[in-house]
DNA sequence: TTATAGAGAGTGAGTAATCGCTCACTAACA
DNA sequence: TGTTAGTGAGCGATTACTCACTCTCTATAA
């Protein structure tokens, strides 16, 4: 965790340090980011740096977190529409697309803790991040399943698996160069988000509702 | 590309060195791999490395192009098994599962490729690394359309987006730590391979055949 | 058969550059 | 005068890569 100085200086000064970190850390990767250019790039010393955090992984650390704060809320305010459970869906895969085109850097983080090398932070971070997927998905189906909107006889944990799978996908082909150049192979071309997430929801009411096709897009 | 001197050395001994260059690069990421390292542990010197090898990265293209083999190898003997549609999607689900046991680090590449640092490699081996995926569900969804065991209205393009989707995520949970930690989040406790591609079949064939529930497992 | 020359394979200590982090320092303020 | 914030030159460790060298093998001349 940072150090009491960095939590004592001005907010607006927090974020800024932490966005350039991340956009850092989500350029060239957590072992080839450079602390010196992140300290430069903010405008602060490397002293400075040193003073606020306790070494690079602190630093990472304390990035990261930002995020898990942005993705619970992005998720919480998703919950709180009231909407219907497919209309939840939709809203959380057009969630990625809006944030990819504010902080994108952020969601690379994310990405960059699925490869090697990157263990002890895995270790720390897979379940506060992941957890919060989970229950959405969870909720979301359990509340589709009671109110009578999605067949009660569905694998809940496959398919919550299956649907976040397609999401964390979706999510890092806005982001990552390489998920960007597989998903035009994939679509033909120019891939569409639009495109994606209405096929996405098609998808959705075939493997929950199967035997109703009459729901309404 | 490797040097002729690389080519002209036994084969057994090109493979050993790829397969201890692939380890490292798996287990520590392209930047923090180290080359001494894995010219000592392949038992050769550093010169010889760089008599073999132009650089760590005409080394680790070596190493990915030995996947794309593997890859393809293993994608072309599904194909070949003239099985039904739902069972070469079956086993190409299955497939990672045993790859990953012999070895997993050829796997960890691929997933290096997504993140940060790496879009020099992603643009050269997205296209010819995706296709092989591309190709493969699109043949056997067309195939399937022209038995009759797949409906003809369906999004082919998304399907087979979604389909690989599932897949990659599938596969790298295998190897990944973050996505193994990740996978039992969502399947709660220890994830069991084959209950989730039993879980994938069953919801493959709804999305696919959603009018017809009764196609045999 | 033996001596010699030359090519190619292989070696590993060393070099140069990078980068995480420290510490002796100054500045501001109470 | 003491405390806290901030500075940045530079240290030490790491590591990609080089190069002057030895070893091995083959071809050819004596």
């Amino acid at each position: 965790m940072s150090k009491d100085t960095f939590r004592r200086i001005s907010e607006e000064k927090q974020i800024m340090i932490l966005d350039v970190a991340a956009k850092e850390f989500a350029t060239h990767g957590f072992h080839k980011a450079n602390i010196n250019t992140i300290a430069s790039n903010a405008g602060i010393s490397i002293g400075a740096m040193y003073r606020y955090f306790k070494s690079k992984e602190d630093l990472f650390s304390e990035t990261l977190n930002n995020g898990i704060s942005m993705l619970r809320m992005k998720f919480g305010s998703v919950m709180e529409t009231g909407l219907d459970p497919f209309s939840k869906i939709r809203l959380v895969f057009e969630v990625p697309v809006e944030f990819a085109k504010e902080k994108p850097y952020y969601l690379n983080l994310y990405m960059n803790l699925l490869s090697g090398g990157m263990d002890h932070f895995a270790k720390r971070y897979a379940h506060p991040i992941e957890k919060v997927g989970s229950d959405f998905f969870k909720q979301i189906i359990e509340d589709g399943i009671d109110k009578g909107l999605i067949d009660e006889d569905i694998d809940v944990d496959a398919t919550c698996f299956f649907l976040d799978n397609h999401l964390m996908a979706f999510t890092f082909s806005q982001i990552s160069l390489y998920l960007r150049l597989r998903m035009d192979v994939f679509m033909g071309g120019h891939a569409n988000p639009e495109r994606i997430i209405d096929a996405t929801m098609h998808i959705c009411k075939k493997i929950m509702k199967g035997d109703n096709h009459s729901i309404s897009t």
